[in-house]
DNA sequence: GCGGCCTACGAAAACGTTTTCGGAGACCGG
DNA sequence: CCGGTCTCCGAAAACGTTTTCGTAGGCCGC
């Protein structure tokens, strides 16, 4: 039903590849023919079919958002929701769609990146969720397509990696505790092997460490990232340990810090009164909570944003592969006590 | 790089027709063909180009997942995360991607429903977030091709529309709170005109005046669905009124019940025990409020799920356009408090 | 007046599929 | 032995673009 580009060149009284040429700006085509062309395809409210585009051409291909382990509910909520945000508003605003794709380690392992990117004509992908021992990985060092990772640590000449400084980022936080008086922690962590964590408690060690603190083993709980997991966690913790052996829960997550913080309410204590918690992300839920809890603003949707625009950018040959490491911000809120100088 | 049909028909000896043929399970084709050709596709990792596949055919199309109002903040959160879930759930267990686009308002006026679909091939469409009077809402009506509407009323042959009873939903809301005792109750609304809104004030309406209550203008705090405007209009409420004009807020959206415990909160009041709250929707967030929130679970996650099926089986004419009615649960937690019998 | 170089356009191949049509060969009944 | 009906596959059109190549015509300089 829509016109195709046959129409506007029968209206027109050119050829189909002088409508092309016309519409797509190439240098060789008349002045007054491009703009009756232009108005024409106007008039007909002519859209070139992006299938026939993009298969035709080397040139303008497609990108694509590719999430792994959004259906699982680890690394819940709304990270992924603000990732996106970033991501499509970088799109819009550049006029640009953006295809997604949902996968996770299993269906990796059924169809190579390169499969993916071949069946839907993807030209360069931003890649989210990626495990570091995920096939993708490998598969992207190897592929010489452009992509951009968030989160997850690809070297390659065809990659780029945006992400924070997450080891200052928590060794700021941790700092943060400290400051405020803070020396018997007790670390809320995530997911043994997960690069996020890896980096996560070396900043925690290092803030540690520069305090004349030690992080014992004992004063770790373990995680898959998970809100109930913290709280059983904490739970667990109170039961084999002193009240008294620990005055603030550092969380790797917000989830986490809300988990935690639901286990200590649940045992009839305040927060912050008798236990400090700090979180990390900045996700929105964490203004919902009561208290609203104190922790490190990923600024998420930034993220996405810059994520995009990196991409768009190393399409366009404008800018190269790299390492780019968006700032954070502490964001003081009500969930940390400062203790009196005892 | 990868294998084309070329490649496959030539290491079989065969055409192209009769990769394609074989591939996707046609009749005439020999059975010990067929399994050669199936193993060699097999060996070669050939994947159909989706692109040339969609181009080609007029049988097998694309599906869409079309997001009005994505990123303006309005209906904030994780309703649309979650919908998404069960989209792409449905979606990853039968084989089948899901393309999203996001739209608004505006690039509605721009660039038609007809054109964005054939723009992309697509047979049939998920749509959210259409507001009643937007452009593409008329437009569905006048197309022939299935799409699925949620939470959007749209009435034509080839539309379904999933949805729940809101009437009857916001009516079990409001009963539960004057089946505990309530009878000063202030309703907090969404936007004016948004059908949803409409829907839950008739429910309210109708339990009011089968409980003889009358709901007066004065009771009625208007916002555009943001948690700020519920927490600013509360805010309004108590400096014109008397504080023991109301015992509980009857709210539109989970975020305007936050909101609303915000404003309360803020004031120094206790939730339940100095005023209950209710909200609606059943977001993820309203787990890690404190109090948790008592609200009516929409189920969204099904939402989705039951939008994509439905979806999927109109595209294979395995059923009609119709109008599903998803069960709401009420989902009772700690934002409520029974009135004794004065 | 002729070879050369522009400019502007047409012709057609290519992208990778699906699908229609036709027919070669096998088989069978009469 | 011949006409008919299967079964299976090849040939080729079609989908809507992009892009390469070729060339007609104009203009220039000599």
């Amino acid at each position: 039903m829509p016109a195709t580009i046959r129409d506007v060149a029968k209206a027109a009284g050119v050829t189909i590849g002088t409508v092309s040429r016309a519409l797509n700006n190439y240098a060789d085509v008349n002045y007054h023919t491009r703009e009756r062309i232009r108005r024409i395809a106007q008039e007909l409210g002519y859209r070139p079919n992006q299938m026939a585009r993009s298969l035709s051409s080397k040139h303008v291909k497609n990108i694509a958002l590719i999430l792994s382990g959004f259906l699982e509910d680890t690394m819940l909520n709304d990270f992924e929701t603000m990732l996106m945000k970033g991501i499509y508003q970088f799109a819009s605003e550049h006029g640009i769609d953006i295809a997604m794709y949902v996968i996770n380690s299993k269906t990796q392992r059924e169809k190579s990146y390169e499969q993916l990117c071949y069946e839907h004509n993807i030209a360069g992908a931003i890649l989210f969720g990626l495990k570091t021992n995920d096939p993708y990985c490998a598969a992207l060092s190897a592929s010489h397509r452009p992509c951009v990772t968030i989160d997850t640590e690809v070297r390659s000449p065809c990659t780029s990696n945006v992400t924070l400084d997450d080891v200052a980022a928590f060794d700021e936080l941790t700092q943060y505790l400290i400051d405020r008086g803070h020396r018997k922690i007790v670390l809320v962590h995530g997911r043994k092997n997960a690069m996020v964590s890896m980096e996560r408690l070396a900043g925690a060690h290092q803030a540690f460490v520069r305090n004349g603190l030690t992080l014992t083993h004992d004063a770790i709980i373990y995680t898959n990232f998970l809100r109930e997991e913290a709280a059983a966690g904490v739970d667990a913790y109170f039961r084999t340990h002193d009240p008294d052996s620990v005055t603030a829960f550092l969380c790797m997550s917000d989830m986490l810090a809300i988990g935690a913080m639901e286990a200590v309410k649940s045992m009839g204590c305040r927060v912050p009164a008798d236990y400090s918690i700090v979180g990390y992300d900045g996700l929105e839920v964490t203004n919902y909570t009561d208290p609203k809890i104190t922790t490190v603003d990923q600024n998420i949707k930034k993220k996405g944003y810059e994520a995009a625009r990196l991409l768009y950018d190393m399409l366009h040959g404008i800018r190269p592969a790299q390492k780019l490491v968006l700032p954070h911000t502490l964001v003081e809120r009500g969930s940390v006590q400062t203790l009196g100088s005892e």
